[in-house]
Order: C-alpha cells, then sequence, then structure tokens
DNA sequence: CCCAAATCGTTGCGCGCGCAACTTCTGCTC
DNA sequence: GAGCAGAAGTTGCGCGCGCAACGATTTGGG
C-alpha cells in the first residue's frame, strides 16, 4: 500500500468529468465565437439580446425577463442594455402597466444589425459544432443540455 | 406578405439553439456550484488547478500547460496560482531543464485541502447534473462535449 | 558561432460582470 | 387607506480575466 495517492479517486468521477468538459467546451467554444465575431467587432453578449429580441412577438421584453433568460444578474443587464443603446441597437421605454419596470426594445437599425449578422454566425456555428457533430447529435446535445439546464432552474433558490 | 418578420428565420436553426443552450447551462450549472461552494469558501477556478494536479503524476505542470488544461490564457493562470500560492495550496518552483519555464506544484496542504473539498463537490455535483440525467446520459453529455472541445481545438488557430 | 525568431511567464491596463445598497413602485394585509 | 414586505431597475464598488508589451531564455539556420 505504499505510496498509494490517499483518497482522490472520488475525482474519477462521471459527474466531475461532465462538469469539467462543459466548462471547457464553454470556453473553447466562447473563444472560437467570439474571434470570429471580431471581424464583424461586436461582442457575443450582444448577439444574445439582439436575437432573444428579436425573436420576441413585439420585438420588446422587460429588463428583468431579459436578464433572466441571459442567465445574468440584472445589473450586468443594466450596462449591457447601456452599451446596446448607445449602439442604437436597442431603445429603452417605460412599461405602460407597471411603473417599475422596463422595456428593452429592439431598434429598426438593431434588427438590420442583426439581420444582416446572421448568416455569418449562422456559418460560424456550423464550422464549430456542426462539423464537430451529427445533426441527430447536436439536436441529443441540445436536449440533454436542456435538461440540466431546466432540472437546475426547478432547484429551490437558496 | 405584409407585416412579415423579414429574414430572421435564420435563427430558428439547430446550431444557434445547441449555442444558446450551452451557454445558458454553463452559467447555471456554474452558479449553482459557485453557490454552494460559498460555504466552504473556495473559489470554482481554484477546484479546477486542485484537480488538475491533483490528478497529475507528481502534482506538479509547467504554468502553461496547466493554461491550456483550464482553457485560460497564461496571464490569467498567473494571477490565479499567485492566489493559490497565497493560500498556501501551491507553490511554484523553477523547472530544472528549460530556465524559462515554471512548476506550479500542489502542496501537502493543497492535497489536504482537495481531498477534503472532493466528497462534497462531488455530491453537489450529483444532485445538479446526476439528478438531471441518467447515467448513460451524462456519459453522452460528456462525449459530445468532448467531441466538440476536440474539433474546435484542432481547428487553425488564425 | 551568432543572430533572428519563437517560447515562457509576468506585468499594466481596460472591460464586463456580480454583489450589495438604494429609490421607486406595487400589492397585500389589517 | 395606512403601512409594509417585496419586486424592478440603477448605481458604486471590487474582482477576475484577456490583450498587448516586456525581459529572459531557448531554438534553429546560415
Amino acid at each position: 500500500m505504499a505510496g498509494m495517492q490517499h483518497d482522490l479517486a472520488v475525482l474519477d468521477d462521471p459527474r466531475v468529468e461532465a462538469f469539467g468538459m462543459l466548462l471547457e467546451t464553454h470556453n473553447e467554444t466562447l473563444n472560437a465565437v467570439t474571434q470570429r465575431l471580431d471581424d464583424t467587432s461586436i461582442p457575443v453578449p450582444w448577439i444574445g439580446v439582439l436575437v432573444r429580441l428579436a425573436r420576441t412577438p413585439g420585438h420588446r421584453l422587460r429588463m428583468s425577463e431579459l436578464a433572466h433568460s441571459m442567465t445574468m444578474s440584472t445589473s450586468g443587464l443594466t450596462r449591457l442594455v447601456d452599451r446596446l443603446e448607445d449602439a442604437g441597437h436597442v431603445r429603452r421605454e417605460p412599461c405602460p402597466d407597471d411603473r417599475r419596470g422596463t422595456w428593452a426594445l429592439l431598434t429598426e437599425e438593431g434588427r438590420q444589425r442583426i439581420e444582416s449578422l446572421a448568416p455569418g454566425h449562422v456559418q460560424d456555428l456550423g464550422e464549430l459544432l456542426g462539423d464537430a457533430l451529427s445533426d441527430p447529435q447536436l439536436e441529443q446535445l441540445t436536449t440533454l443540455l436542456r435538461k440540466v439546464r431546466d432540472h437546475i432552474r426547478s432547484l429551490p433558490a437558496r
């Protein structure tokens, strides 16, 4: 038993490995997408907001809803929308039925921006994800990730 | 054709959905793990370094190798190791065969720290990932993520 | 042997994000 | 209808990370 490596065998665990792979794949993918997006000089989080708004009827969302759907804090989203507003892609508007609330709504300029960006972005993702996985595999990955996301969201807040 | 929503149908793409799910699931999982780890007051990236070193023969790695395996910049890792060194979990040592290089090596204290942390961490991941997916599904997820990671790493650097 | 190019790790700097505190407003309770 | 707990959004602040530049060292070619 001499030289035995104490009790670190726990780290050879499927869950630990899955978590590590989630982090690494996320970083690797995010870096690659960021690089390819640098050609158009638009930050990745901007894409998220623009896509989210573009796919919403009325092209508008409450700040808090937007924050939640982006999985980020409301303060983080405040600054993000600040920048998008400075860039003219988004406009703020007071919520008519709740004077606490604020709408973030896509401007015409923002809509054009995401529309012109979309094809290249989809192609980039095709080279990064599509070339790595078959169509069924890609769908499977999405399903598994969603399962995890939904499960965690369903847990008590703490 | 009046009122048609221009050409934003491109955004209903399996790759866009997969990418979005990757980001959301990553954030959601990272937040949840961070919360549960707050009880022990240790940042998530520390775990990554400690685990990586603990699983390496000799408990030591070159700074650049460590950075690469953590998918982060060398400068980021420099500060990270600074903090770990201040905490006494890691020690720096000059690389004997290459005077440019530096080893980051796990101290006895660091080994004890990760050993005492591991069971709780694995349990946390069990509640977050294990309870969301069956064992085969978890393995499948890891496989798919690794495929993506490896594919992206194999691409030309730019 | 020598010099140019590449590699390793560190530093100054800026940026984006989360946390906590605050203001404003809503909705519930009595 | 007065009071109060809670929600929505913004702000000050600190932190961790990436980028670019740097000094030190190694490597490869002439």
